[in-house]
RNA sequence: GACUUGGUAGCUCAGUUGGCAGAGCAUCUCCCUUUUAAGGAGAGGGUCCUGGGUUCGAGCCCCAGCCAAGUCACCA
């Protein structure tokens, strides 16, 4: 492994500690009086307290030195004093241990007396210290100034990304996003106990990827020799427990969808799934925006906030449109009762690009998505979508060509989705049945047919309603993020590429490998020069690690690199 | 998937017309008892993302690739 200048020091630092009798990573417990935070709200000089945490910033000034201890509550300034900690003639504690083996990152245990310095700073006189745990690499070190300005902050999203931990401890905000998420999801369970909801768990893995519209992760169990996909959804593992007998089920429901990612998409995420018998999609419009206002309320103190350049009052009650009429609303076109042929004409004459595939649900979404959509900032529930885009949902009970559905839009985006549950088990299964034409037709999404799920629709579903809410981009909004690799504590990257190490041998049939991408195997080895023995080792070196791979094209041997 | 931008020291970033690889912070050495981004002086630290090419000479120009961000497309 290649180290840097600082780590080597760090290292030889650690290798001094041990040759001082000094653990740098001990096992037993130690016990502090406070946190910071704690400390410095109930301040008072002269008191002896014990903290623990990470040495953050330091200033030496000879025998005196300030530096800045961080735990999980924040940071606190600390003072280390020669003649404080060494009492006797012996002063390696302070002059050695202190100065030069203690590294800001390395975390310590520390007691000592609370004083106020002379410019007021609230601060701990140290008198004992212990090293918990001896840090090897150098951390970012962003500095404030005066004016509020940062420097040299840890800002690269890559980077940040990849070594969360890091921007945890060194970016505040970050970790405070993450506090406000658990908040969030804490205030929905509070919000769903209180009504004795349950909260429950069903499968992850699914012999069918049923609920939803998107292409699965697909995985294979060994022992039942069987495929399985990762859910795309849990609805209607959620369906089945209504069918079962409980009134009220939720799930916090981790997806996996496997599809593009960008800032407002990850291969995995997750969503909050209700289901509550005997009610419908009007209860649950009230329900989600007395939720809401409680979330944001209790993840930022106030019911109404900004959400990037807009401001965005979560107080209920959130209008209600029924999509034809904010289609209506902001094109001038009235799409009610017209046919596929003229919604083709009508989406072709706005702009937008259609084609001979697209239904009559499709066309009227791709107007409203592409019209009105983005238009929806603050809290509104978007109703009534055509039944060909909802094959789980509710005929609706005035006009059959829609269903009753619903989609909260805010800040220009859908971020719940709910239906009067389809629980006509003879009209769930023609609905299925279209879905398999589609699929049959190319579509990759369309829905499988979930036999077990249908048969337990035939014991009887009461009527219900369920909800979808995608908890990543409420945290987004929540917390003013504007990607969802913001809010999630690691989003999916692509793999880092680790150098390979390669032998002599095995450098020399790379490099001419590279040139050519794919050469027959015995002009390679001629090509490479070597002897039987080095040449063998070589090509199997390089198959082993996985950068070159030996097929059989007809008669001949063909040896390519792998990207 | 397409386009745009970027990748240089541990971190943040300069790098001119192609001509010795730079700064601040961090690190190291020495000096220094209440400091607020930050005491003073000095020193060390580089696969300039990778691989080719052009050139006497490439961080810079060309080609291919990798990674990321942003925009769009696809997708809930």
């Amino acid at each position: 492994m290649q180290l840097s200048e600082q780590e080597i020091i760090r290292r030889e630092k650690l290798a001094e500690l041990r040759k001082l009798n000094i653990d740098p990573y001990p096992a037993d417990e130690f016990i502090t009086t406070h946190n910071s935070q704690d400390l410095k709200a109930n301040f008072e000089n002269g008191k002896t307290v014990t903290l623990a945490g990470r040495l953050m910033t330091r200033r030496i000034q000879g025998k005196a030195s300030f530096a800045e201890l961080q735990d999980a509550s924040g940071r606190i300034q600390v003072y280390f004093n020669r003649d404080e900690i060494c009492t006797g003639e012996d002063k390696t504690l302070y002059n050695d241990i202190y100065k030069k083996l203690l590294d800001i990152g390395d975390i310590i245990g520390l007691t000592g007396e609370t004083f106020t310095t002379q410019v007021g700073e609230k601060t701990i006189m140290v008198k004992e210290f212990k090293i918990l745990s001896k840090s090897l690499r150098p951390l970012p070190q962003p500095r404030t100034d005066a004016e509020g300005k940062t420097h040299d902050a840890f800002t690269d999203p890559e980077q940040r990304y990849r070594r969360r931990y890091v921007d945890l401890i060194v970016n505040r905000k970050v970790k405070e996003t993450f506090i406000a998420r658990t908040k969030i999801t804490n205030t929905i369970r509070e919000f769903f106990n209180a009504k004795e909801y349950l909260e429950v768990e069903t499968p992850i893995l699914q012999p069918i990827p049923g609920g939803a519209s998107a292409r699965p992760f697909m995985t294979h169990h060994n022992a039942l020799d069987i495929p399985l996909y990762l859910r795309i959804a849990n609805e209607l593992y959620l369906k089945r427990l209504i069918v079962g007998g409980f009134d009220g089920v939720y799930e916090f429901s981790k997806d996996f969808r496997n599809e593009g990612m960008d800032r407002t998409h990850n291969p995995e995420f997750t969503v909050m799934e209700l289901y509550v018998a005997y009610k419908d999609y009007n209860w649950m419009m009230n329900m989600t925006e007395e939720l809401l206002e409680k979330v944001a309320v209790s993840a930022t103190g106030k019911s109404k906030l900004t959400v990037g350049k807009n401001d965005i009052e979560f107080k209920a009650p959130y209008p209600r449109v029924a999509i034809l009429e904010a289609i209506k609303e902001h094109t001038g076109y009235d799409l009610n009762g017209k046919n596929e042929v003229e919604l083709r004409d009508i989406a072709r004459k706005l702009g937008l690009e259609v084609d001979d595939t697209m239904g009559v649900g499709k066309l009227i979404d791709e107007i409203f998505g592409e019209k009105c959509e983005h238009l929806y900032i603050q809290p509104t529930f978007i109703t009534d979508y055509p039944k060909e885009m909802s094959p789980l949902t509710k005929q609706h009970r005035d006009n059959p060509d829609l269903t009753e559905r619903f989609e909260l839009m805010i800040n220009g985006k859908e971020v719940a989705n709910c239906y009067s549950e389809l629980n006509d088990p003879i009209e769930q299964r023609a609905r299925f049945e279209d879905q398999l034409a589609l699929s049959e037709k190319g579509d990759d999404e369309a829905m499988f047919i979930d036999q077990d799920f249908l048969r337990a629709l035939e014991y009887g579903m009461p009527p219900t309603a369920g909800i979808g809410i995608g908890i990543d981009r409420l945290v987004m909004l929540m917390t003013n993020n504007s990607s969802i690799q913001e809010v999630l504590f690691f989003p999916q990257m692509k793999p880092e590429r680790k150098p390979v190490e390669l032998s002599e041998e095995e450098k020399a049939i790379f490099t001419i490998l590279k040139k050519e991408k794919n050469i027959p195997l015995e002009a390679l080895k001629t090509a490479s020069n070597l002897s039987n023995k080095k040449w063998d080792k070589g090509i199997k070196g390089l198959t082993k690690l996985k950068v070159a791979k030996v097929e059989k094209e007809g008669e001949t041997l063909v040896v390519s690199l792998i990207e």
